[in-house]
DNA sequence: CCAATTCATACTAAATTACTATGTTATCTC
DNA sequence: GAGATAACATAGTAATTTAGTATGAATTGG
């Protein structure tokens, strides 16, 4: 119950992607540099993020990656449900809800997962991109 | 991003905790044959749930534990913050905040998770083992 | 005394996480 | 067209976490 250090990650190289890009892509060796960040794992990262068409892509050299959608309309929600394949999958809690000591599905305790597992969603799909980056502003 | 199995057992574990007991105290091995759950790996749990004072023991034979609260003052926050030694200990996000891809603390990043945590600890807090158990009944 | 219980620690197999390694493919610049 | 710079793709891996098991000691009721 804590954000991952990818979902971490990702939110910084996709802040510094905003932040950097002036309309021209902006690579990642480029967001690496300037974040501090392995750049391997953050190529994984945005191609995830490309496939949830978060991001788009611009081949070779001079090229680099570009957001796809407004900052307004990229929350933190969509991030992590695109980084991490099955968010949603996992049905009922815990990652191994076929042990022999799972009673089964539904059980009794099915809606109340659901129900805190649906709210927390909601509320990660109300901060977005933009006040991430607006926040930062803000330091003292 | 998710609730951890440990907190589900833990969760099925007092919700037969409160249901089995008339006063007297119920023993692991009853929970654990009535709700199909590890008796050894239940042990260690309620070791930590008595260190928080959630519940309380009663040694030797015909002992077993009690709930150490009225149900209305036992939230979910309680359960998992007292399974996870260092819940809030976290104080960035991820497990490796030591990494050398972190980027200081506190980083420019560090109010938003830390305003996340605490709202998503506040809704957890709000979730009572009263509400959790009543639950149960509603079944269809 | 004996059975049932809590208490305590150590171990472990499997999964996950956070990477690295080793490329291939595409495009711009010269 | 060559070379540099990108994205794209997959496999491997060390460390950590998770979900347990193993073994046993201490405590108490009957």
């Amino acid at each position: 119950m804590q954000i991952s250090t990818k979902t971490g990650y990702a939110v910084r190289a996709l802040s510094e992607l905003v932040l950097s890009s002036d309309g021209k892509p902006v690579s990642i060796s480029e967001i690496c540099r300037k974040q501090n960040l392995p750049i391997k794992y953050i190529e994984q990262l945005f191609r995830k993020l490309k496939k949830k068409e978060i991001i788009k892509s611009i081949h070779g050299s001079r090229g680099g990656y570009l957001l796809n959608k407004p900052i307004s309309e990229v929350s933190l929600k969509d991030i992590m449900h695109a980084l991490d394949d099955d968010f949603s999958n996992k049905f009922c809690y815990g990652t191994n809800a076929h042990s022999e000591y799972c009673t089964g599905f539904p059980c009794g305790f099915y809606e109340l997962w659901d129900d805190i597992k649906n709210f927390i969603e909601n509320y990660l799909d109300t901060i977005k991109l933009e006040q991430i980056i607006s926040r930062l502003g803000e330091k003292k």
